[in-house]
DNA sequence: TGCCACCATGTAAGCGCTTACAGTAGTGTT
DNA sequence: AACACTACTGTAAGCGCTTACATGGTGGCA
């Protein structure tokens, strides 16, 4: 090869770089590089081991020059997998769902999947929405809160052979997948706990009622059972119904310390009632245990720390987002995977919750 | 046409309609049940007022008739689009970070874009890492937190041409997008404030100085600030760092309160070393703000609720992560986006506050 | 009436990748 | 020496969609 035809190539060569670096880097533009062909730039991805130590070191060199980034809507398309799982909670605003998502994520990341995040806002046909939404994207398999669903939307699920997992939930009985606890079963233990301190007089600060949220309706079932089963009831005027927040536990605790005869206890359905429940005991100089006893649903961190720490039944979020995403690695690698599996919640027991007062 | 073909004709139609159901059902089957061209539906989706309503009549009947849902992958490979963000947060577990977020996903919904996260748990090569992998994945832009990455980070990212916005940082001079407060003003506005009261003695609590986050050292350089601008000097053992955690937060107090000479004022990096604080303040029956002052940074919602009130600088989580959402959604559209947004950190002045004790 | 502009629609060429299938060496066997 | 295998590598056909361009039908206007 004589001069100028060196000189010629390295320009060619020149512009054929220039080209490649206007627009992103293809396989292909990788192949002609390394001088082998697509499909072994391909198999250099997804299986090395069946390239060539010698094409594999011409790859390798050829995807760093031209910093070659694999396209994944390409892949997808083709392989019709996205790698990518969908999760439908109700908000991030409750700790718990965010520690079950952040576990979630995390054991997906170890996989190589990600995942998309959307809100239900405690409303199933916004839920199914936001379902069907994921879905349009491509997502692999997807997790949602609850057992309770928009008519049709597990069919349609099927219909696409998206593998699913309700979670925050546990039945025996559920025709899905299932990873939680039983909601009933924990508020049944806490009313139980309660009543075997001594109290007669419950009343349960809860959230959700309004909403599509069969949590908190298993949760004030089971306080209900707990009852019955020492003969009393939970009367509806003890149940006091409260927005999410601290703000609301505050006021519905003083809602209920200003009825003529106060409950002796009060059981939140979650921890963020029983805090501001505590808060305002502070504030009004009530005493707890002594005065009136306050438990607690989730165990968030700072509950534990408060003076008097707080009772309540320990939520494992993270436990469930993990669980939740070796479900659905599991079917999505054809591997086996238990269809139901229970979580225990255990009472945390603390010093909020104590005998009732003397003499009443 | 006689009998027998009408008849051919019903089983083929029969048979097409079985095979779709078998797979996913693509443009091309719509097209053909509607008796349109693939272009039609494919405009009938992205520009249906470019459709006779005489075919977009047809076209929605075939959608529904086989329950057409387009395939996002094939989409994005075409029009290089994915309507997806990426968001790089240190972690979930942080109250403010999951607001921000929760806020950011919600208003890229209302525009038909989705969002992927990924943390860096601080540290800027895990966050490089993510934001490659997000990137991968084809993101059509990234939002991270803080202003330092690793070297090569941003010119990676403008090589790929994907806008990317810095969060929970504001610099006027930053060569890069960013929309947040300025924590070394924040911090010192928050010093100038304790000074005000007349404490001299203060003392820091704060985390992430062995993690990459130029926000803890910014905020302990605005404290610096504020105590030089007095002549005083913030003393390296009254700055004890900790991780983040209600539990780090008292360990660190009780510390500081073992001090031979005590701060009269312990301002926090964030507001779960405060609340510990607080919470050890009642265990160990020293008043607050009478024995010492306390300050926090973030303002929790839990915040307004302890006693005392806790008075902390508010960082305006659910604004930047709306406003990151549309900084990019604007560059997406080629619509103009402020490069710089500057976000107020009131003070929220409560109760942990006060005047030194007399006599210090 | 004839010409043109315009609109609705269709045709078909890819987007960047994976993978079935085919081919080619090199190795071991009989 | 012929054959069967194994181990790589390459060829090329799509995956489901968008869109540039082509086409044909309309109505307006001279």
């Amino acid at each position: 090869m004589d001069e100028d035809g060196v000189l010629l190539r390295g320009i060619e060569e020149l512009n054929e770089h220039r080209q490649i670096s206007a627009r992103r880097a293809t396989l292909a533009d990788v192949a002609r590089i390394a001088e082998v062909s697509t499909a072994t730039v391909s198999r250099f991805f997804s299986s090395p081991a069946s390239v060539s130590p010698a094409l594999r070191a011409r790859v390798d060199a050829a995807v760093r020059e031209l910093r070659y980034v694999p396209d994944a809507s390409a892949r997808a398309l083709v392989t019709g997998r996205t790698n990518t799982l969908g999760f439908v909670i109700p908000t991030l605003d409750v700790a718990p769902f965010a520690l079950g998502v952040q576990s979630f994520q995390s054991h997906l990341a170890e996989a190589n999947y990600t995942s998309l995040m959307a809100y239900s806002n405690y409303n199933i046909t916004e839920e199914a929405r936001q379902v069907r939404a994921l879905v349009a994207r491509g997502v692999d398999g997807i997790v949602m809160v609850g057992m309770e669903h928009e008519d049709g939307l597990t069919e349609f699920l099927a219909e696409f052979e998206i593998p699913f997992i309700n979670t925050w939930v546990y039945n025996p009985n559920s025709l899905h997948p299932c990873v939680g606890f039983d909601n009933l079963e924990a508020m049944r233990s806490m009313g139980r706990y309660v009543l075997d301190m001594g109290h007669r007089d419950i009343a349960l600060i809860i959230g959700g009622l309004r909403n599509d949220n069969d949590r908190s309706r298993g949760r004030i079932e089971g306080l209900r059972n707990a009852m019955s089963e020492r003969g009393l009831s939970l009367r509806s005027d003890r149940i006091i119904e409260k927005k999410y927040g601290i703000t609301e536990g505050r006021d519905a605790f003083r809602q209920l310390m200003a009825m003529i005869t106060p409950p002796t206890a009060v059981i939140c359905g979650s921890d963020v009632y029983a805090i501001g429940a505590i808060l305002e005991c502070e504030r009004m100089k009530i005493r707890v245990p002594e005065d009136v006893s306050i438990s607690g649903f989730d165990d968030l961190e700072i509950s534990r720390h408060l003076n008097p720490s707080l009772t309540a039944v320990n939520v494992p979020a993270n436990q469930m987002g993990r669980l939740a995403a070796e479900y659905l690695l599991a079917r999505l690698a054809d591997r086996p995977a238990a269809m139901r599996t229970e979580l225990d919640c255990v009472l945390s027991l603390r010093n909020s919750v104590g005998p009732p007062p003397v003499g009443t």
